[in-house]
DNA sequence: ATGTAGCGTAACTGTTGCAGCTTCATACCA
DNA sequence: TGGTATGAAGCTGCAACAGTTACGCTACAT
């Protein structure tokens, strides 16, 4: 048995079992993957895939764990060499943060350019994605980190460290009668035309819940990914804007009123979800802890180790930041 | 990396670092090794072992984690090996138990039998050690299954299966005194020289917890690791016997009395341990429950999925069976 | 001082993994 | 039903490499 071949055959099942598909983005041959497939179902004595002529048609029950395994064995090749690196060079290596629009646009920047001014060497990757797609990706492995506010929760692979608590704010134009308003009420937002986030999105759970507790139905007339596009539409005329506090900009938002929600709606906490059993490079730890300062490497390395669905007992009592 | 230099340094360090030691053990030649470890470690960039001249002196820290790691990828390894032949012949495989001689020589004979005819291809290995000595050759993975009473619950490697509780007696000549005694107490006993299990053995520890409580000194004037020399030292005259109830045979022994001390020690349960993350192949799940009918595949299953030192919850309200 | 255990080096060899081409089977479509 | 496209498998030559043997060298013990 080759770790090639584990790999091949790794591989294959992540391409839709295209032998063809997979040699390509191997940068190597199909006859050498199909060969060393056979070799290794030789040598174990079991079909991994099932054929139908000379096509490959579905992976058979033993093959699936035979996959999965390979998986597991893949994962563990790969930490060697992250353990490796960190020995050799402990500056040097890769970071890839799967993440969403309101954190990459208004909430990561500052971290970012301090984090590769102090670390040139490591080559980081940014993907923006739904918190789910971004889950998904930590949980496959393609990233790192996680983060986000929503859909974590959902992913049981991933341990969760909650960063910080952040609020709402209603956009309105300079004009608009909510600004005489002394303290706002979810009545006076239920009486305009609403523009905020799309449903799995920064905290729109919160949002809906609020109303819902409420018994008001609010009309959303439009809902957008990111803030940048409801301000769009907020100047448009088209309704106020509910976003995060955050993503108002005083300079280049000048145009319009932020009029502050905190009490409207519950908070919500940002986190960052890392998968279990990932080695965590010294840079991990550091770019976690300036992301937030409370997460210390070993409150980290406490989290990383304690079972699955444990964080809330950690975190329970730490006084998170606000935003 | 390939998964022969990944053996070839777990092997190095399981050779207290002797390359030409490991090349015999593997049937190879130790340029070999030298050379993949050293083209490994070029890879890596990391020296795995720290060299005094031409002598590996000892693993450096880098090392011992990458060593750590390839112990676990090559029981991922193993795990594949034993998927694939558990799906191409469910009756052919190895099993290998590691036990004491009180379990080889009176608990197991029947068991062992009958699993032999029901499963003909597989090969069956047994090794007698002390409880700490199969203990450790199942934390290694050189055993399948440690099956003891002692020493199992300082590994927390292991997960245990508790199977049956047993009672001791006490073995005399046929013309000894006790023989007339209505009910047994242990000042009874305190008053003759006692021949009984090496400490760590065969649930000695209850005997001399019994002892303890109540404040008397018992006269232990030998002690052996089985009750095979036990007996033969009561045959001689030099003291009375306490045994494990089931070490007594009716026939073989009818030179000798055997009397029930049940209620003057505490009974001891005897286990089987399992290293956490070993893959059950079905003829082993069919070992457990012929061994202990009430730890079926859904209980065994349930136990191994369980966390570390649960197996007390899992178990605590199970009647065990009595020998 | 000297012997020995034990690792490294060097030259050699058999094996094997891979590329490139060819062949064959299946799926899809008219 | 026949034609075409897709994709897996077979074959061959080449290059890389793991493993072998022989030998030299270093460290350490007596």
């Amino acid at each position: 048995m080759k770790l090639q071949q584990l790999r091949y055959i790794w591989e294959v099942s992540r391409h839709n079992l295209n032998v063809s598909a997979t040699a390509q983005s191997l940068f190597t041959s199909q006859p050498g993957i199909s060969k060393q497939i056979r070799l290794l179902e030789d040598e174990l004595g079991v079909e991994i895939f099932a054929r139908s002529g000379k096509h490959l048609t579905r992976i058979t029950p033993a093959g699936q764990s035979i996959v999965d395994l390979a998986g597991e064995v893949l994962r563990t090749v790969g930490i060697i060499k992250e353990v490796a690196q960190e020995h050799s060079n402990e500056r040097c290596g890769n970071l890839s943060i799967a993440t969403t629009h309101t954190q990459a646009r208004y909430a990561l920047p500052p971290l970012i350019s301090e984090f590769t001014r102090k670390y040139p060497d490591v080559s980081l990757h940014m993907q923006q994605g739904t918190p789910k797609q971004i889950a998904q990706m930590v949980c496959e492995g393609l990233a790192d980190f996680a983060i986000c506010t929503e859909a974590l929760e959902l992913f049981t692979d991933l341990i969760l460290l909650p960063c910080y608590r952040w609020n709402r704010c209603i956009l309105v134009p300079k004009d608009h009668p909510l600004t005489q308003v002394d303290t706002l009420t979810l009545e006076d937002l239920a009486e305009y035309p609403l523009v905020t986030y799309v449903f799995g999105f920064t905290g729109r759970s919160q949002l809906d819940d609020a109303f819902r507790n409420s018994g008001l139905k609010p009309n959303v007339v439009l809902t957008a990914a990111d803030a940048d596009v409801i301000k769009t539409y907020v100047r448009l005329g088209l309704g106020i804007g509910i976003v995060a506090h955050m993503a108002v900009d005083s300079e280049l938002d000048s145009d319009l009123v932020p009029l502050d929600a905190s009490h409207l709606f519950e908070s919500s906490t940002t986190k960052i979800g890392i998968r279990r059993g990932t080695f965590m490079r010294g840079y991990m730890y550091d770019f976690v802890q300036r992301f937030a300062p409370h997460l210390d490497r070993d409150t980290v390395d406490a989290a990383m180790a304690a079972g699955p669905r444990s964080e809330d007992s950690l975190f329970n009592n730490v006084e998170l930041p606000v935003r």
